[in-house]
DNA sequence: AGCGTATGAGCGAACGTTCGTCCACGGTGT
DNA sequence: ACACCGTGGACGAACGTTCGCTCATACGCT
C-alpha cells in the first residue's frame, strides 16, 4: 500500500502548462473564463494524476468549512440516533459534512467536544443529548461562538429548540388507556429533571384531569431511559400499587424492560396491564407484544433541526421556538380494554 | 445572538506586544522559549479576546487533520452504531475527531462519502458497513488514498480486517443447542452473500457434523438483519419444518423479530422452540424472554479499529488480518433442553 | 575589557486554495 | 490605419497557522 501523497493543484496546473490559478477555476470554481480546449487539457490531467481538492485549503480562504457538528448523547437510546443519521443524511444531501461527538455516560464532557468542534470550525452545531439542559458551559460555548440547534432544551436560551410536542404525547397516549376503560394507570417516566419528561408527566395529568382521575403520587415512577431502569420502575410501581391495569411509559427503550418486568411478574400484557409508550422506534411492532406507542418523527426532528441550521448559518432569522412536529398513536397489541377482574 | 468573529493569533498577539509565531509558540506550540511574564501576558490577552485556535489552518500547513473518517451503514442495526459510537470515543481520547457519514438504505453511495472524507483529508478512515464488501470503488479509493481499517471484508484486500470469531460464534451457539439435547435446529442467517453469515454458517455446520446431524437446506432460511426479515425468515422455517425445536439466528436485531413470529405462531421460548442468537446488545436481556445470545465485542472491536487505524497512519506495519476477537456465550432464558413432546 | 553563550523574541517562508485585478492579443468597426 | 473591446489567462494577495532560522541583549568567565 505505497500511498500516493496528494497533488495539488499547482502540479496539475504545471503539467497542463498553465497557472494554477487558471486550473483552480476550471476544477473548482465557478465562473469559467478558459478555452474549451485548456479546461478539457486540465481537466484530464487532473483525472491522470488523481487530483483530489483539499478542502482544508478552500476553507481557510472561504473561511467556512461546509461541516457541521453534532453531539449526541452516548446513543444507548436508539431515538436519538435514529435523529442523529437522519440529520447527517439530510447534510449531505445539502453539501454538508458531520463531525460527531459522543458524550460520555456521565455526560460531563459536553463542553470539550463542543470546544473541538469549535476549533475545526464548523459552520454549527446540532445538540441532541439530553444532559446537555444543564449543561451551562455549552450553551455559552453555543451563544457566543457558532450557530447552533437543538434538541433539548439549553440553559439560558438563544439556542432554537426542534422537537414534537411533548405534552400532547403523554395526553394521547394516556386518554389512549382511559378510553380503554382504565383508570388505575401507572407512568414510568423519564428523569424528573428533563423538560421532555415534564412535558409528557403534564400530559399524563392533564388526560386523567378530563377524566376526573386523580394522580396519586405513587402511580409515578422515574426511570432513566434504559430498559433497566424501566423494568426497576415497573417493579416499583407495581409493588406499590398491585392493583394497576395500565402503564404510560416515556420511551419504548424503556417499555421493553417495562414488558420485561411484567413478565417476569407473570402479568400478562395486556390482558392484565396494558402499556402504551412512545417514540416509536423502528422495532416497537416486533416486541412481544407489538407496542401500543406514539409516534415521534425522530427522522424528521433530524431533518428539521439540520434545515433549520443551515438557514441560520446562511444568516437567516430562525425562531428560536419554530413550531413543534406533531405525533401520531400506533394501536398495537400492548394495550386492550380493561378486563373486568372475574373473580 | 450577535456572534463575535473569530479572533485569530495576530489580534492576540498585536494586543500583547509581541509577534504572531512568538504567541503561537506559547498558545499552541511545543518547545517555549519565552520568557515567563510574556507568555503569562500573551495567555491572558488570549483568554480575554476568546482566542481559540483555527485547526483548519493548522492542518493545512502540518499536513495532517487528526481527524479520522467513520462510514457506517444506516444504524437500523445497533451493533454497528455500539461499534461506532465506541470508535468516536476511543479516537477522542487520542485527540482525534471524527467525521460520519452513513450510507443510503441501498447502500450505493459509499464512494461518495469516501471522497468527501478524502477531500476533507481525513488521516484514516474506518469502516462498518457490511455494504462495501461489494463496493470495489470504495475499496480502490481506500487504497489509493487513505490509511484504512474495516469491520468487513473489502474487495480486493488491501484494508486491515477487525471483527469476531464469526465460525466460532455459530459453532458456540449451535452446539450450545445440541447440548441442549435439540436435532432440529434451524437457522436464520443474514444475507448469503455477506461473509460474516456464510462464516456463522460455517460454524452451525461444524457443530451439526460434529453430532453427526445433517443440515437439509429447509433448516436455513435467510434474513437482512432486520426484525422484519427475522420474522419473515422465522415463518417461512415454522411452514417448511413444523417440528423445529431450535433457532440460531444471526443477530440480536433479527432475533426480536424471531421471536415475534413465534409469539404469533403460538410456539412457546424456550419451551417449544429454543431461540440462540448473537450479538448481545445491551437489551438483549430484556427481551422476552431474556435472550440466550453469543457475545460479540461491539465496543471492543470500535475500539481496536481505531487503534489499529492510528497505528497505520504513524506509519506503522499493520497485519491486514489481526487476530480475531474472543466471543462468549450468554445463557439465559430463551433456550432451555428439549422437551420430550409429551402426547 | 573582551569573548562566548544562553536566552528571548522576531521574521520569512510555506501549506493549497480562492478571489479580484491586470495584461496581452487578435479581431472589429470606421 | 487607428482606437476599441472582448476573450483567455496570468498573477498577487490573502486565509491563519507552524517551523526553523536569525538576531539582539545581557550575563558570566577569563
Amino acid at each position: 500500500m505505497a500511498r500516493r501523497r496528494y497533488v495539488s493543484i499547482k502540479e496539475v496546473a504545471a503539467r497542463a502548462g498553465v497557472s494554477f490559478q487558471t486550473a483552480s477555476k476550471v476544477l473548482n470554481g465557478s465562473d469559467v473564463r478558459v478555452s474549451a480546449e485548456t479546461a478539457r487539457r486540465i481537466l484530464a490531467t487532473a483525472e491522470e494524476l488523481g487530483y483530489r481538492p483539499n478542502t482544508i485549503a478552500r476553507s481557510l480562504v472561504q473561511r467556512t468549512t461546509a461541516t457541521i457538528g453534532l453531539v449526541a448523547s452516548d446513543a444507548t437510546d436508539i431515538a436519538i440516533t435514529h435523529a442523529s443519521v437522519a440529520a447527517e443524511q439530510e447534510a449531505r444531501r445539502h453539501g454538508h459534512s458531520v463531525l460527531v461527538g459522543h458524550l460520555a455516560v456521565g455526560g460531563t464532557d459536553g463542553a470539550d467536544i463542543v470546544r473541538a468542534l469549535i476549533e475545526r470550525r464548523v459552520d454549527g452545531i446540532i445538540v441532541a443529548a439530553p444532559e446537555v439542559e444543564e449543561d451551562t458551559e455549552v450553551a455559552e460555548l453555543l451563544r457566543k461562538y457558532v450557530p447552533a440547534v437543538s434538541l433539548q432544551a439549553v440553559p439560558g436560551g438563544g439556542v432554537p429548540l426542534v422537537g414534537s410536542n411533548h405534552r400532547e404525547t403523554g395526553r394521547l397516549a394516556t386518554s389512549h388507556l382511559i378510553g380503554l376503560g382504565h383508570s388505575a394507570i401507572g407512568t414510568v417516566t423519564g428523569p424528573f429533571r428533563r423538560r421532555v419528561t415534564r412535558s409528557r408527566l403534564h400530559g399524563y395529568e392533564d388526560a386523567l384531569r378530563a377524566a376526573g382521575l386523580e394522580t396519586p403520587e405513587d402511580l409515578v415512577a422515574e426511570g432513566d431511559w434504559t430498559p433497566g431502569g424501566g423494568a426497576a420502575a415497573t417493579r416499583l410501581l407495581l409493588e406499590r400499587s398491585p392493583a394497576i391495569t395500565a402503564i404510560f411509559v416515556h420511551s419504548d427503550m424503556m417499555a421493553l424492560g417495562v414488558l420485561s418486568a411484567l413478565f417476569r411478574a407473570g402479568r400478562r400484557v395486556p390482558q392484565d396491564v396494558a402499556v402504551v409508550s412512545c417514540d416509536d422506534i423502528p422495532f416497537a411492532e416486533y416486541m412481544t407484544p407489538p407496542l401500543t406507542t406514539v409516534r415521534v418523527p425522530l427522522a424528521e426532528t433530524g431533518r428539521q433541526a439540520v434545515d433549520l441550521l443551515l438557514r441560520s448559518i446562511a444568516g437567516e432569522q430562525v425562531p428560536e421556538k419554530p413550531p413543534l412536529l406533531p405525533v401520531e398513536l400506533i394501536v398495537r397489541a400492548s394495550t386492550a380494554p380493561r378486563e373486568r377482574t372475574s373473580e
